[in-house]
DNA sequence: ACCGCTTGCTAAACCCTTTTAGCAAGGCCA
DNA sequence: TGGCCTTGCTAAAAGGGTTTAGCAAGCGGT
């Protein structure tokens, strides 16, 4: 309510010390030789007053404003990773910093503005996020800046955070395998682009290595791959039903993601059969969608909310070491796997 | 790359002016009296040093920061409205602002300490948005802040965004009396609490309005009302699947949410029901699931990047008008209405 | 009486920018 | 020659905090 805020001087006035005094005092330094009867003097007036410091004001002395820049092509605004976001909000909460979102859609001339207009603000650090986990490029930053990569990685900048697809891969084959199936697997949306490209998806590459080396070890074999270009649930539609056309040995679905997997519940319906009881179904991402379907869908899921409180820790972790820092996908398991019927 | 920053010094220095001088040449002051020759000078080597002006010193002076704070119980991390941050985002990158994003959980205490932080951090104004719009409590804020509420009331800061629900609920009765439905038509999700308790959801209330204004003037009622307490998938689901079990002429279904919609789709697959030829579909808020399901689904959608991007744009409005700004709510017409058939 | 140490505190510089007040030099007029 | 007005610029304060250097007083020892 009172229009004017209170400022250190205040404070200091009122405890009858200087600034220098108060300061120090509030800052709860110990190398101070100030009376005990000053600290309470201040911190009373402190509290009377309900002083709050000015962190920009003293971000100009101590070149720390406890504020994080976060920039994004797409993650704060899209459902598919905004977990990202809502784990680095809560981490910098609970350390007492803030973040300032930006958003470039990927366009590089909009993401030298969020660069600058982040390091206009003297932000603590940039967190790099993106949507789909890649190699990232990221123009010119000042060298000392702290930055940490999100769901990305970048040569220039080798402190990331990035899903482990390759213990995930295994899990989604270990799920089918260890209810029974050993046979009529099919794999659905594996894109032999997508595999090889690492630029567009490196962690997809992963995925794909997790479940091949699952599926080796266990002596299991794909009874057909369907490829697709992207993964939208049209296209898992599409597929499936092709699929089914041919075949009528398929028990067992493994799709590449929740939302191929949305499209195949639609094919599999269109062709009178039922999950889990006809056909099994695992994938990966644990979008909001998997649990909307009827059997919900067991799936391999994208710890977003982790990783960006992962992204947050780091980024404020004086010591850590340069490297990917991978962050478990956890199993959700839901009704869309059973052994296999007869 | 070079490690020191460019400060106004330098670049004064460089040109051989005081940093008063660089300071009003660069500001772009008409009143200044300073010659071309000076000018040239100070914007040569602003150039040519890369200066950009530390934003918090300036925010010192000056007491602007470019910076707004975005606080909300779950909007930025929830699928439902992220299209509120991302309207806000880009009108705030166009006005060459840059968003302080905070969430609160709905948490009272998580509030005050949302908005503690942010005006320690100066911010030229805050926005508070919230997931479903309802009449919002917020903890004292100096009489001097610009607030704005997004998708919320608050009789202390009257300046408010809105989805024009009333207009939307029209719209909606008016996509199906205009294929030709006059009967059977259940309207589902309606719930009673919701449309009295304008705590809850103010908008709700509107929408309903609007919804019984349009059947009215048309002359049409609602074959069956059926309510429920929320507005998951499952809920659609029990309350389609209880209505078909007694009635046999149900044509059209207006729901009040799109995961309600998509709980009814799957009801109506079960009973061996086609949208749209065997039942009409509308409802609202265009969940990305909308799109996803098939036939694609036809809703008014709650305009959410407009409402945004309009958030901030009021913000920064000098003379702003206090009030309610509503937004229009946009018909998005896919496959899911078709004129009654026989 | 003088030296040196400790204790408890403050003055002043500093961070970077904006803004106010005013200086110095030149021209014009009387 | 003096007074006044422009012109073109700068010194310095201000904004709110942190930090360094150092002052003053008190005390113990010689």
């Amino acid at each position: 309510m009172p229009n004017k805020r209170v400022t250190l001087a205040d404070v200091a006035r009122r405890a009858g010390l200087s600034t220098a005094a108060a300061s120090m005092i509030l800052n709860g330094r110990t190398d101070t030789r100030l009376s005990a009867e000053a600290h309470a003097r201040v911190n009373d007036a402190a509290a009377e007053l309900g002083y709050r410091p000015n962190v920009a004001a003293r971000g100009l002395r101590t070149r720390k404003t406890l504020t994080i820049g976060f920039i994004s092509d797409v993650v704060a605004t899209t459902r598919f990773a905004s977990g990202l976001i809502q784990g680095a909000l809560d981490a910098a909460r609970k350390a007492g910093h803030v973040l300032l979102v930006l958003e470039t859609g990927g366009d590089p001339a909009r993401e030298s503005e969020a660069i600058a207009a982040v390091l206009d603000r003297q932000v603590d650090g940039i967190i790099f996020g993106v949507m789909r986990a890649r190699e990232l490029f990221v123009p010119d930053i000042p060298q000392a800046t702290n930055v940490v990569m999100l769901n990305a990685s970048n040569k220039k900048h080798p402190v990331s955070v990035l899903p482990d697809e390759l213990s995930g891969g295994r899990a989604a084959v270990a799920l089918l395998a260890d209810a029974g199936h050993r046979n009529g697997i099919a794999l659905i949306g594996h894109n032999e682009e997508v595999e090889k490209n690492l630029f567009r998806s490196a962690t997809v590459g992963q995925r794909i290595a997790g479940i091949r080396a699952e599926m080796a070890e266990r002596g299991l074999r794909f009874a057909a791959e369907e490829s697709c270009w992207d993964w939208e649930p049209h296209h898992g539609y599409d597929v499936t039903r092709a699929l089914l056309k041919d075949r009528g040995d398929i028990r067992a679905l493994l799709c590449m993601n929740d939302r191929l997997a949305f499209g195949a519940y639609q094919a599999l319906a269109d062709h009178g059969l039922s999950v889990p009881h006809d056909v099994s179904v695992v994938s990966f991402d644990n979008d909001e969608l998997a649990s909307y379907l009827r059997p919900g869908l067991t799936t391999v899921a994208l710890p977003h909310e982790a990783m960006g409180r992962s992204s947050v820790e780091l980024l404020l972790d004086h010591d850590r070491r340069p490297g990917h820092h991978l962050i478990p996908m956890p199993v959700i398991e839901r009704g869309s796997i059973l052994p296999p019927a007869g």
